[in-house]
DNA sequence: AAGGCCATGTAACAAGTTACATGATTAA
DNA sequence: TTAATCATGTAACTTGTTACATGGCCTT
């Protein structure tokens, strides 16, 4: 695969928890092939460069797989600033919290139609849990907002 | 405060959802002191550096407070491996999961405890709004695990 | 075949992490 | 009073982001 075929792939598979930006792919493809984990094939159009893993690559990716799992780490800043929802003009909370509840049904809607086409393919389970993942986060997250004080 | 009261602080205040770094800190405060954000004190043992906010450095708080919120940004090493769960070897993710169960209950007791304390000091409710945040995460995340598959 | 559009890749920058050096405090 | 510990701050490095340049494709 390219660069940008990679990027397509990884956001597909891991949409609401992990993300790569296409910056990130490109600047390791050089990388990993001088460590013999994928190998450059003859370039496309738009000079797009296709690479394919190799057997050191899929050893080293079943490697990493298991490693520990680390902490999970995440950044929100919708809770950050209902933190200081106190020092907040009043109704901004509302504002906020309604914006917000917007865009995460549209996210909820997104994931459901994910974990559907998943199953409906027959897809692998795995792949179905983290999509059910992301459903899971997405109800968390706007039942959550219900509760937020708007005063 | 000095850089590390502020990162104890910031810890403290917004553990589940968002994270700050000694040195990212300690690399902003001489800069938002050139800025007039911040004015240095006198300092203290350890060469500890306290600053105190200005007026300006209030206003500019208020200012960022009311920018959009941008969408949120997770990062979950466990989701991720879960889903290449077909890769693993057998009992792989059941270990994977039975190790991410016993540190989500952990957080999920210390979001517990947390509210109850925030609650307990009589605290401002939007506070206690972020700390509910956590509970509600860490309450997904531990159902969310009861419905993978481990085989 | 010309112009707009989208995908490829690059490069400069910003944010985040890890490892280190140093100076108080505490405890043996 | 010496050694261990912990907090302060710095510096080097890695990862992530934004902005840019270029080249096929697709429509008209």
């Amino acid at each position: 695969m390219t660069g940008g075929e990679l990027v397509a792939a990884a956001k597909e598979r891991m949409d609401p928890f992990w993300s790569v930006t296409r910056s990130q792919v490109y600047r390791e493809l050089p990388g990993l092939a001088e460590a013999g984990y994928v190998r450059p094939g003859k370039l496309g159009p738009r000079a797009a460069q296709p690479y394919a893993i190799t057997a050191a690559g899929k050893r080293a990716f079943r490697n990493w797989l298991t490693e520990a799992a680390g902490a999970d780490h995440s950044r929100n800043p919708l809770v950050l600033r209902i933190g200081f929802g106190a020092h907040h003009a009043p109704g901004a909370v509302k504002q906020l919290v309604d914006d917000a509840r917007t865009r995460h049904q549209e996210a909820l809607a997104a994931s459901r139609a994910r974990v559907a086409q998943l199953k409906k393919e027959g897809g692998d389970s795995f792949l179905v849990a983290t999509a059910e993942f992301g459903i899971a986060y997405e109800r968390a997250l706007l039942r959550w907002l219900d509760t937020v004080p708007t005063g």
